[in-house]
RNA sequence: GGAGGGGUUCCCGAGUGGCUAAAGGGAACAGACUGUAAAUCUGUCGGCAGCGCCUUCGGAGGUUCGAAUCCUCCCCCCUCCA
């Protein structure tokens, strides 16, 4: 087993808050003592199963507590998510049915288990127990807590008083969440700092319960491509966990300086002193730049796909960008013509461009190559025979293929 | 229940009868410069076998030679009062 100091300082890398480290020092030394694990609770959206890099720094902390090892509960959220979190923007959801619910947890499960041990993971879904709460014992739940402990929600509280609407249900939210770490009896509930407010409600709500509450670990954000807003799929500044080798490593590489320590210091397994050395050496130029955030795209490429796949979407990557050669594996499109065929037209067909319209434009822009010759002439026709290499801007490669 | 404000092209947001495929900004895309970094500059940013034509301004009708702009009905959102 290992020492109460050694976990707490894993524990804490990384981690925005910690409420309270008194109560954790004590969980842990209890656990140490008796043998028994922490169960260490984090709750998951159902209905968006894409996890990308973002959601990854809270796995990364579930890793550690398995690497010292506690118990995890990866809840599935599909009874909230039928109400619909209103913590940040507010869009209407449809409810999911039973199968959406599973094919999504499925989906999670293969995703999740790229970071964390499934021997050592239990899934569980939250409308399990909240499904059999009636409205007696709803509304019981919601005795527990005032209106003006829910306006101290900063969103709320502003909202509040900028005579924004608030809706019941979203009152709603925060308790029933509280109730999953009740239902689970948590030691422990790991969220984003966004989710502070809500993390602090199941320790409430354990207490007047005579549970012993919770421990709270927020995790920062992680700033999605654009290096402002948080990583999210609707803002498509995300970096998909399933996403390939190649995709991965680029739009690692595509992230500016300054975002580039930001990632290493909420991904990376590096310690926080090979870090600092990195940042060092780079600003007192013995580093590049683009090596330092080669070697997080190389380590963060290996963590979804392996260390062969990485060096070889490196030297793809070289290939292409550096030396404005050929990827390796260019898709090919089989396209059918007997007569001399329109080029907008054909890029159209071979799915690079979304338009006719479209394609006239890269063309006009010099973005369109023909077998490494530039087009210029948005008028140009392509007689239907053999083979064309096509590339559209710095990324779009294809080889039509003329049957 | 009462009073008022609003729904415009991916987003924000101008536009109140023709010059408007619709200002401006953002995002995005392309080009230049680079390290597919940042910053900057330039261009593009509804569709179509092609500069003219077609489809867009919440929906359906109507007035008009002509409507995002005027009228009618409907749907949706928001604010205030109760």
């Amino acid at each position: 087993m290992i020492s109460v100091a050694e976990q707490i300082a894993l524990i804490e890398r990384g981690t925005v808050e910690c409420i309270s480290r008194e109560e954790l020092v004590k969980k842990l030394q209890r656990s140490v003592d008796t043998g028994a694990p922490l169960k260490v609770k984090a709750g998951f959206d159902p209905t968006a199963p894409d996890l990308h890099l973002g959601h990854t720094v809270l796995l990364q902390k579930l890793k550690h507590f398995q690497d010292l090892g506690h118990q995890i509960y990866f809840l599935i959220g599909d009874f909230t998510g039928m109400i619909g979190d209103p913590t940040g923007k507010s869009e209407t959801r449809k409810a999911l049915t039973r199968e959406d619910v599973e094919r999504n947890a499925e989906s999670y499960k293969e995703q999740v288990f790229k970071i964390l041990d499934p021997q050592k993971t239990t899934v569980v879904f939250n409308s399990d127990w909240l499904g059999k709460l009636d409205s007696f014992a709803m509304i019981k739940l919601a005795s527990e807590l005032t209106v003006a402990r829910m306006l101290e929600r900063e969103d709320f509280k502003q909202r509040f008083e900028s005579g924004k609407p608030i809706s019941i249900h979203e009152f709603l939210y925060p308790l029933i969440q509280g109730y999953d770490s009740v239902a689970l009896e948590a030691d422990v509930e790991l969220g984003g700092t966004d989710q502070l407010f809500n993390l602090l409600m199941g320790r409430d709500l354990q207490r007047s319960r005579g549970q012993e509450p919770q421990i709270v670990l927020t995790m920062p954000l992680l700033e999605g491509l654009d290096g402002v807003n948080k990583m999210s799929k609707s803002l498509g500044n995300y970096i998909g966990i399933t996403e390939s080798a190649n995709d991965i490593y680029g739009k690692v590489l595509s992230i500016s300086d300054t975002l580039m320590f930001r990632y290493f210091d909420l991904l990376s397994d590096l310690t926080r002193d090979e870090i600092a050395l990195l940042k060092t050496s780079m600003e007192a130029g013995e580093l590049h730049p683009k090596e330092v955030k080669k070697q997080l795209a190389r380590e963060l490429t290996a963590r979804f796909h392996s260390r062969e796949e990485a060096m070889a979407a490196e030297e793809n990557f070289e290939k292409v960008f550096q030396k404005k050669g050929l990827p390796d594996e260019i898709p090919e499109v089989p396209v059918t013509a007997i007569e001399n065929i329109w080029l907008p037209q054909l890029l159209v067909d071979a799915g690079l461009v979304k338009s006719t319209s479209d394609g006239r434009r890269m063309i006009k822009q010099n973005a369109v190559t023909l077998d490494g010759e530039k087009i210029t002439d948005e008028s140009t026709t392509v007689p239907p025979s053999g083979e064309l290499l096509i590339k559209v801007g710095k990324r779009r490669f294809c080889k039509v293929k003329f049957l």
